[in-house]
DNA sequence: TTTT
DNA sequence: TTTT
């Protein structure tokens, strides 16, 4: 059925790179998406999406873009369920991206940059806020 | 910036009309949008994105659409945040409407069906699982 | 670069299975797409949008629609050039569809109906006004 | 019915900005739209897809966009039938732009610019060979 | 909390 | 938990 999603943002942190227990990649970030219209008091507002991306796609995301990045993604929203520590079920809606545009990056990709690339933790520890991943999350 | 969301997919039931303390109309509902490839079990899956629609779009989806209508819906996303009883923030993302094509009802309709049509309950009641909308929430 | 379209609408004829020189199928079908607004003298109108297919989606689209079928159509639009029997240098703008959606059929499918498909004629025949198409412009 | 079209690419020229007699603006460009893939000869590849912008948003374009900026476009396709000097009936494909977004221009907006901007000819001369826009195309 |  |  039909299912696209279209965005243009910029990341508001580095991307997050993993790999799940067999090995695939997966990069998440949230896109800030200013709106057009600011909200009663006059503040300019954003939506921030969170976007999965899979395999090779996932390194060029972690290769490429930073806090700040402006990209665009092509994709399809998805639905996920995951229990919190908590226990309690909790509902996501995320953006999987099967293309990603390089818009504007602030450094461009050089290594050793100060604020520490936020990947390669290993899989799925716990030093983000996003809805953890897992291998069953990869699509077919 | 660009946010553009295209579904296509049929209702997971009524949906819910509703009027803000201003008197504004706002209808949301959930769309169950089917894959194209069934999971490692081999079962079809489906996501499930909440919609809202405001004004008049919002009592012509509450007249036209039922539980099981198949509909397109051209919109953007967005995010919000709530407070939900025991005080815990979720943060949830929906597509807000902009448009909705009728693409086949059911029922036609007729008034008077058994399944008692799931509006009017006056604004914000929480006879719903949907997350509550608020005033301010209207765009623009 | 961001590219991307999404149509719902009905085929004004059957589509039309061709296969290139090296045996690669693609079909090409036309769509009505209403719009909301009627024009200033009150008629309702429409958009007819230009669609091709690759491949086994080909093939599908061939079997499953007709003139008249509801389709919702996921591509990217691309033009091409090619000059006329006259010599005249023409430009035309299509969709490139990546998945089809059927939404309604006419006719289930049947074989022997009366207007004969309007297929098999062999490559590149004029028995239709839809611009041709050459083997080199099968995507990847 | 759905009708979505989002694009992002680059300005082949200035924008041409033109009034119908009724003084409507309405602006016309053509984006470069890179594509992903190279074709059999290793060439990079581009679509180049007419737009068509109304009213205060043409104005907007017409300032702020110049040769070679970088936009992101949402709207959607329209087809128009036009009869060429040779009085042979033209069809053409376009984008009718609902939003646009500045993504990178060249030269911000300075006047006095040598290559003189491609706009205020009056309505319909043709100095451009983008196809010609009459009164009644203009929506709704 | 899920639709055909 | 938010970007310019």
């Amino acid at each position: 059925m039909l299912n696209r999603v279209v965005l243009v943002g910029r990341l508001t942190k580095d991307p997050d790179l993993r790999y799940t227990p067999n090995g695939h990649q997966v990069a998440t970030f949230t896109l800030a998406v200013n709106r057009t219209f600011s909200n009663q008091q006059g503040e300019r507002q954003a939506d921030f999406i969170n976007c999965v991306v899979w395999r090779k796609l996932a390194e060029n995301v972690a290769n490429y873009l930073n806090k700040g990045s402006l990209a665009g993604v092509d994709g399809r929203l998805q639905t996920r369920t995951y229990d919190d520590k908590s226990g309690k079920r909790v509902y996501v809606t995320e953006v999987i991206a099967e293309s990603v545009q390089f818009l504007e990056s602030k450094k461009n990709n050089q290594s050793g940059n100060q604020n520490q690339r936020n990947s390669d933790h290993g899989p799925f520890s716990d030093t983000t806020d996003f809805p953890p991943i897992s291998e069953d999350d990869l699509p077919f």
